[in-house]
DNA sequence: TGGCCATAATCAGTTGATCTTATTATGAGC
DNA sequence: GCTCATAATAAGATCAACTGATTATGGCCA
């Protein structure tokens, strides 16, 4: 009856700082890295590390070789809990540094983008400022943009290809992700074997779908429309079950997915971006901007690439 | 541009100690006290507070007069996101101490109770146990009991009269919470100026309702359904507009209500209790109903009252 | 008005968990 | 078998946070 938590405040012992220490282990970076990132020694790593184990009563990394072979069960299952925490808190604490934010904003966001974390992100932010009022809509990218004016939009998040040209200059853009386009099918093909190319993609309007048939033009390629879907779990399965080719952002790609290049003769796709345009001025738009473009370089999984490496640097 | 965080992994001054501080401090209970709680002195818990308004760079606290006298406006903002933070910590933590919870399981909910704390108890659960699915069915609390066979359900949540007779002895029981339930209406009116009472409650099968058409019964009147919703809501609303006598319990009561008693000659109202019943003998069900009972202990308002005040000696 | 009690703030000295530095252990690569 | 890179261990140092004593403040009551 009684296995309850000693205390209904938690297990004392653990602290934030054994989980920043962990979480940064868990990118596998190495004991050395996490230190100079946490502005500790690497020594001061490992025993934090061994302190937190002790504390749960369980190995969270794999260690072998001298080197972190990855998570452990339990490490991989600690993981998103840490991360949490961790977010929470650095978003509570930047949240008491600015006034409140208060007032309606009005957000648009794709739904044909991977954008869970973008989601919790918003709903964090609500969470945080009780008066602040928050109504998400939701809509194709391309009819995003035009829904701006007509729709009194705050603030829109959008993907499009490359770099983002604002088509009204009054916007503030800001990137929030780039990342490459490929070219995906079941199985390898060669691009010449094709006469036509049957395609798996999204609706007219999307900007893969152009991006993917501009390039087979320049090839002097015809292609068509094998499957069509605006739901990225019914592109992804089409591609899967063999139906075409699909046209996928590196995130989405799924495991039994090829990517088709430059060997199999594929012409090559833009970049992708997710995009943030701030259209109104409101104080509020402003600081909403700020938590979003925040919220996405940390418990995405791009932190890798542009959080933490500039960061150390940058915060000296 | 650059008013961002320092670092993605925030704040690093802030301790979980510092929240713990502060949330016990927010309960008004005093330093002294809190000290107790946390097993420190009272002067260790002044300075960690005076530490933490520090780094928030704001006061949390109203203190005057050599008392708190509550918390400012600041506090008010900061106290749901460091009690979710300490929340979150502490299930992390209890949750890598035992075996992950896996299966499926069906949890029954009353759909006409103030549930919204339980619902992210449950989902919070489904976060820490990614193995375990976990499904939800939502009905009145009259329905669940009978569901409970035809539908398989494996832990069922409802609201109850005074204490709870299980109806099958395998089944286990937890009282969750317990509360009065009271005559309300838009104004004070007495009791014996009505012929027939114009009541304002939920449809057939709901115990509010029965509690209150018995105590009707025993004082020898008649009462009439005047409106009639399953939504709490609506409820609230038709009382707050005059439409007739509410029978509500003390959590769900509207600031502009008023508790009808013996002073206007109401005959008193049974206690309400919700209550879980843990249907199935699973493994994971036995966890998921220590893990809700624990749960809703913390982060409630009932925390005051059932809460603290055993803990400490409880923990010793 | 003044003594009394309870509470919170302040101060100064102490402590101990965590850090650093130095060293050892282990394995990969050449 | 050498070197290089990484992690673990050991031992002494450090500093944030704690304790205990003292002071400040204000309510309460005769």
């Amino acid at each position: 009856m009684f296995d309850c938590k000693p205390s209904p405040l938690g297990d004392r012992r653990v602290t934030l700082e054994h989980l920043r220490a962990f979480v940064l282990l868990a990118e596998g970076k190495g004991f050395q890295q996490a230190g100079l990132q946490l502005y500790r020694s690497q020594s001061a790593v490992t025993q934090s590390l061994k302190r937190l184990e002790e504390i749960l009563d369980c190995k969270l990394l794999e260690r072998r070789q001298g080197h972190i072979m990855g998570l452990t069960a339990d490490g991989e299952r600690f993981l998103p809990s840490a991360k949490e925490i961790l977010i929470r808190t650095s978003e509570a604490v930047s949240a008491m540094k600015q006034p409140e934010m208060s007032g309606r904003l009005l957000v648009g966001v794709p739904d044909d983008f991977k954008v869970v974390d973008l989601h919790s992100a918003i709903s964090r932010c609500a969470e945080l400022n009780r008066n602040l009022r928050l109504e998400v809509v939701s809509a194709l990218s391309s009819e995003l943009i035009s829904q701006i004016d007509s729709s009194g939009l705050d603030l829109v998040i959008l993907k499009c290809l490359e770099h983002f040209v604002p088509s009204d200059n009054r916007w503030k853009t800001h990137p929030l992700r780039r990342e490459p386009l490929y070219w995906v099918a079941a199985q390898r093909c060669a691009f010449d074997s094709l006469s036509e190319v049957p395609l798996v993609i999204f609706p007219d309007g999307c900007c893969y779908r152009n991006a993917a048939l501009a390039a087979l033009d320049k090839a002097g390629k015809h292609g068509y429309g094998a499957y069509v879907s605006a739901s990225y779990e019914n592109i992804r399965a089409a591609v899967s079950a063999g139906l075409g080719i699909g046209v996928l952002p590196e995130s989405a790609l799924a495991k039994d997915h090829a990517v088709l290049g430059e060997k199999e003769g594929f012409p090559e796709l833009p970049m992708v971006e997710l995009v943030m345009i701030q259209a109104t001025h409101k104080y509020a738009t402003r600081k909403l901007a700020e938590f979003l473009s925040h919220s996405t370089d940390i418990g995405s999984r791009y932190s890798n690439e542009c959080g933490f490496g500039d960061v150390s640097s940058e915060a000296l």
